[in-house]
RNA sequence: GGCCCGUUGGUCAAACGGUUAAGACACGGCCCUUUCACGGCUGAGAUGGGAGUUCGAUUCUCCCACGGGUCACCA
């Protein structure tokens, strides 16, 4: 059985690089018909950030990553918040002690500070194991007065190795591991101890996490080991930068999966676009579905080398789920914005169509269509146009030409405005941009449009356009 | 600094000893189009450097350079 956990810390923010581990955790134990589970990570009290466990719940939810067992929805493996599993830890670190994998230790703050301070910046600190060799009385008497104590892990001799699916083998010398505190001074524990028991207590097969980890895992190896477990399948993810090739942060002002959506972005095309960081599928497509990622994500095509966030690629994305979505959809989501149109007459629903091929956003629709309303103020040389062969003098020639004709249409259907415009340019012996061009500058004022000439000719009504015309022909005269 | 990992166009990336070194984003051009957009076509742009191994290296080995990660009573 497949088992997957997401283990997050409360700490009120999930970027894109968490997301992503979600992300492919979910697939790894879709894909396999698993189980994929949330485990809080709250041992570091410090860090707590209230609401945040609700961040997360939203988070996993908006993005469909719907969790088999969790702190909200129960489980055979409870509790899933580790604060409440406090008991547990201890216990086992008291096992390890037993057999000697494990020590006690009642260094003060101050002692440990100094061991660093006797050592230049350029060797790494490591515990001089002050403690490991403590008589039993000793221990029996600083217990027994209360005496401030962490509990450490004993790191033998010897050289570790461990498998990981992304990276292969990788050997380690135990020298270059510290004898990691595995209970604080406060009883909790530590991350890397939480992290292991919980991972074997909930039958966890499969350890997908960030590369970041990867230098910590001997050290969980010896864990495993000490207490005779199986080790768990590891698969380390390469990290996800910023565009300044740094780690995404909240301190650097990296974007999370909230600000992305508010900003605009379809949950969709967040989810496809991560996908793709760091992952290639064999076949190269490039736009899934989430249950087409769970069919695609066997756990290969994994990068081993870091990728770069790139949010212009998100937003050509989204454009893209944009198109896709069905014109209801899009009427929809659109509506909102649509709104800014003041005039009753004007199909929104018909608004809404000419709009869809030309946002990346929703939240675009307003600066698109707000000429409809009024009239933006616009220079003549907007009727200037080289490809169209459009001067002031032709412009004026044929805003003059339509007004008069115009003037005499009553049904302003698209079809009928066609056919008499139609009859009009053929009349005039001129190419159709030399009289489209000046009619869709005059009605818009505005370089470009969502539609053309004809259709705003019809959008805005025969009194409105009449008016567009007249102010065109006077700025034209001047 | 020690240790670990990585290095294909600006970015995401394919090619797992033999290819004119894919594709996508962004950028340029053309076409379509009554503007813009969409769509279509097209252009420019890359294997960090140096030794090996091999008939042949993006691919394997080593060295160097560069980048990242890690070295907490944080996760």
């Amino acid at each position: 059985m497949v088992r997957t956990r997401f283990a997050p810390s409360p700490t009120g923010y999930m970027h894109i690089g968490n997301l992503r581990t979600a992300l492919y955790e979910f697939l790894i134990a879709k894909h396999n018909d698993g189980k994929f589970i949330l485990r809080i990570e709250d041992t570091d009290k410090g860090r707590y950030v209230e609401g945040s466990v609700d961040v997360i719940y939203n988070t996993l939810r908006i993005a469909g990553l719907n969790h088999d067992e969790g702190p909200d929805i129960g489980g055979n493996y409870g509790p899933y918040i580790q604060s409440e599993r406090k008991s547990n830890y201890m216990e086992y670190a008291k096992q390890l002690i037993n057999q000697k994998k494990a020590y006690y230790c009642f260094c003060t703050k101050e002692r440990l500070e100094s061991l660093s301070k006797n050592i230049s910046d350029e060797e790494v600190v490591t515990y001089d194991r002050h403690c490991l060799n403590l008589s039993a009385e000793e221990i029996e008497n600083n217990l027994k007065n209360n005496v401030p104590f962490i509990i450490r892990q004993f790191i033998p001799e010897g050289e570790t190795t461990f498998n990981d699916l992304v990276f292969g083998e990788i050997t380690v010398n135990n020298s270059e591991l510290d004898d990691q505190v595995l209970i604080k001074s406060d009883g909790l524990p530590t991350y890397n101890f939480a992290n292991v028991v919980d991972d074997h207590l909930m039958e966890i097969s499969h350890v997908i996490r960030g590369s970041e980890y990867l230098s910590s895992t001997p050290k969980y190896n010896l864990l495993y080991g000490a207490f005779g477990w199986d080790v768990p399948i590891y698969m380390h993810l390469p990290l996800l930068l910023n565009e300044n090739g740094h780690k995404l942060s909240k301190r650097l002002g990296d974007a999370s999966f909230e600000d992305l959506l508010s900003e605009g972005f379809l949950p969709d095309a967040i989810i496809n676009y991560i996908a793709l960081l760091g992952w290639s599928p064999s076949d190269n497509r490039e736009f899934f579905t989430l249950d087409e990622l769970i069919a695609a994500f066997d756990g290969g095509g994994i990068s081993k080398s870091p990728s770069i966030f790139d949010k212009q690629k998100l937003v050509w994305m989204n454009g893209e789920y944009i198109k896709k979505l069905s014109p209801e959809k899009f009427y929809e989501m659109a509506l909102p914005y649509l709104k800014v149109i003041k005039d009753e007459g004007i199909s929104l629903k018909k608004l809404s169509e000419m709009v869809k091929t030309r946002v990346n956003f929703v939240k675009e629709i307003p600066d698109l269509i707000s000429f409809i309303n009024t009239l933006p103020e616009y220079q003549t040389d907007l009727y200037i146009h080289k490809k169209m062969k459009t001067t002031p003098e032709n412009s004026l020639a044929s805003l003059r030409a339509l007004l008069g004709l115009i003037k005499n249409i009553d049904g302003f259907s698209e079809e009928n405005l066609h056919a008499q415009i139609s009859a009009l340019i053929s009349e005039m012996g001129v190419k159709n941009a030399i009289v489209l061009w000046p009619l869709r500058t005059a009605l818009s004022g505005q370089p470009t449009s969502p539609c053309g000439g004809i259709e705003l000719l019809s959008l805005l009504g025969k009194e409105e356009s009449i008016k567009r015309l007249e102010k065109g022909i006077q700025l034209l005269e001047i």
